[in-house]
DNA sequence: TCTGGGGTCCTAGGACCC
DNA sequence: TCTGGGGTCCTAGGACCC
C-alpha cells in the first residue's frame, strides 16, 4: 500500500504560514519575473482566478478583490518543504520525495498497527500542528490510484476529512467511474483527446480497455497507467532519487535583451549557477548547451529560437570551463537585431569523477587545483549568496528578473534576505 | 518476379509531471 | 509593455557494425 501526501495550494499556503493576518483572504503567487499565476489558495480560486493567467491581464481584478499577491519565494518554499519531508520520514517506514510539495509513503506494515485511514489522519494532524500546512492524503495499492485517492481527498474535504483510503475494488471502481480520464496521472491534454476519440472518457473505461488496444494506439507508458488503475503496480517506489541526467538553468529577462554584452552576462550567470548545481550533485559534465529565444507572444519582429552544444574532451565541474563553453555556444547562435526574452544553459553527459577517460594523445589536462578553488567559491557563496562571482556575470545585471512582491525569508538566515544593491 | 538478419548508438521530437 | 523553471521517459529513424 502507498500513500500520496500532497500539500494543498503549496506556494500560496507557504505565504500565509507566517502571516496570520492573511487568514481568509485570497492569495496568489506569481511565477518568476512576476509573469503569471502559479499558485492560488481556495479563496482566490473561489473568486474565479485561474492558474497560468498572466498577471498584467488580471491585475485590476486582483486589486478589486483585495487579493494578496506575492512574487515566488523559493527559499521559503524549499525550507517548508524540507520540514514537511522530515516529519513524514519520522512517521513512515520509507518516503519517496516526489516533488517540492508531494511525497509517496510506503505503508508496509502500518496496517498491523492501525487502520490505514487512521494513519492518514495522524499524518494530516501532525503536519497541520507542526508545520502549519494542510495536506491531502490518498491511500491505495498503486501510485496511480493513490494519486486519484489524493485528488478525491482534496476535492471533497468536508466529506473525506482530507483522507481517502481506496483499498477495496468496489470503491476504486466507483471513483474511477466518476473521474474524467484527463484527471489520471500520466494522461495530459493530448492523450486525453485521443482517448476521448476512442470513446474512453472516464478513468474506469481506461482501466477496463483491452491491453492490446491500448498498446496498439499508445506507448508502454499508457499501458502501465491502465494496469495501475486496475490495481497492478507498475511504477517502482524510489526512496533514493536517481542521479540527474541534465541540469538546466534558465530565466526570462525582466526586459527584452538586445545587447550582446548583456546576453553574455546572462549566459555567464546561468552557466555559473548550473555549475554550482552540478557540484552539489557531485558530478562532472562533458556537454554544455546554450539556448536563446525571443518571445512567442511578441508580434514585433521575427521569432527566433536556437541552441548550440559543445562537448569537452574531459568532464569538468569547473565554472571557468563551463562558462567558456557556454559562451562559445552563444557566439554560434547569437543574431543581432532580435529582442531576446530568455536564455538558458543545460549541462549533460555526466560522470561521477573528473578524469573518466583521457584521450590517448590528449593535449588537454585537468586544471590544477580546480576542485579546491571551486570549493572555496561554493563555501563562501553558501554562507551568503553572491559573495563571490566571475566578472563576466556583470554587476548591474539590468536583465535580471523582476520580483517586486517578494515576501521576507521568514525561515532562513539574515544573509538570505533579499539583497539591496548599493551603487 | 526475386537482393539477409540481427544488432547498437545517437538524436530529435513528442508526451508527460510539478 | 507585460505570458515560469526544471525535470523525466519513450519512440522513430538514421547511421553504422558484423
Amino acid at each position: 500500500m502507498y500513500a500520496l501526501v500532497d500539500v494543498n495550494t503549496f506556494y500560496a499556503s507557504c505565504e500565509t504560514v507566517f502571516r496570520p493576518d492573511l487568514k481568509g483572504r485570497p492569495v496568489v503567487v506569481l511565477s518568476n519575473n512576476d509573469g503569471c499565476v502559479i499558485s492560488l489558495n481556495r479563496e482566490a480560486k473561489a473568486l474565479g482566478f485561474r492558474m497560468a493567467s498572466p498577471w498584467f491581464k488580471i491585475r485590476p481584478q486582483l486589486q478589486q478583490h483585495n487579493v494578496a499577491v506575492f512574487s515566488s519565494n523559493y527559499a521559503l518554499y524549499a525550507d517548508l518543504s524540507r520540514r514537511v519531508m522530515e516529519t513524514l520520514e519520522e512517521m513512515a517506514p520509507r518516503v519517496e520525495n516526489y516533488s517540492i510539495d508531494e511525497a509517496f509513503l510506503d505503508l508496509s506494515g502500518v496496517a498491523n498497527c492501525m487502520p490505514l485511514k487512521t494513519f492518514g489522519h495522524q499524518v494530516r494532524n501532525r503536519l497541520q500542528k507542526e508545520v502549519h500546512l494542510s495536506v491531502g492524503v490518498g491511500i491505495a495499492p498503486t501510485k496511480t490510484l493513490a494519486k486519484l485517492a489524493n485528488l478525491a481527498a482534496k476535492r471533497w474535504p468536508q466529506q473525506t476529512g482530507g483522507v481517502v483510503e481506496l483499498t477495496s475494488p468496489r470503491h476504486q471502481r466507483q471513483l474511477l467511474h466518476y473521474l474524467p480520464v484527463e484527471e489520471v496521472w500520466g494522461v495530459g491534454g493530448r492523450l486525453a483527446k485521443k482517448l476521448n476519440l476512442m470513446g474512453i472518457t472516464n478513468a474506469l473505461q481506461l482501466a477496463e480497455a483491452p491491453t492490446a488496444l491500448i498498446r496498439k494506439h499508445f506507448s508502454v507508458v499508457m499501458e502501465r497507467t491502465a494496469r495501475e488503475l486496475r490495481g497492478e503496480p507498475c511504477l517502482a517506489f524510489d526512496e533514493f532519487p536517481p542521479t540527474k541526467q541534465h541540469i538546466l538553468c534558465s530565466r526570462s529577462f525582466s526586459e527584452r535583451v538586445t545587447d550582446y554584452m548583456a546576453m553574455r552576462e546572462a549566459v555567464s550567470t546561468y552557466a555559473a549557477r548550473a555549475a554550482e548545481k552540478l557540484r552539489r550533485e557531485h558530478q562532472y559534465c562533458r556537454e554544455i548547451n546554450t539556448f536563446i529565444r525571443t518571445s512567442p507572444h511578441d508580434s514585433r519582429g521575427a521569432w527566433y529560437s536556437n541552441g548550440a552544444s559543445y562537448t569537452l574532451q574531459i568532464p569538468t565541474q569547473d565554472t571557468r570551463d563551463i562558462t567558456a563553453a557556454a559562451l562559445r555556444c552563444l557566439d554560434a547562435i547569437w543574431r543581432p537585431d532580435h529582442r531576446y526574452m530568455k536564455a538558458g544553459v543545460i549541462l549533460g553527459d555526466f560522470f561521477s569523477q573528473g578524469v573518466a577517460q583521457l584521450h590517448l594523445f590528449d593535449a588537454f589536462q585537468p586544471r590544477h587545483n580546480s576542485e579546491k578553488l571551486m570549493k572555496v567559491c561554493d563555501d563562501l557563496n553558501k554562507k551568503a549568496r553572491n559573495t563571490l562571482w566571475f566578472a563576466g556575470q556583470g554587476i548591474q545585471q539590468e536583465w535580471a528578473m523582476k520580483r517586486e512582491m517578494l515576501s521576507p525569508a521568514w525561515t532562513t538566515r539574515i544573509a538570505d534576505l533579499p539583497r539591496v544593491r548599493i551603487s
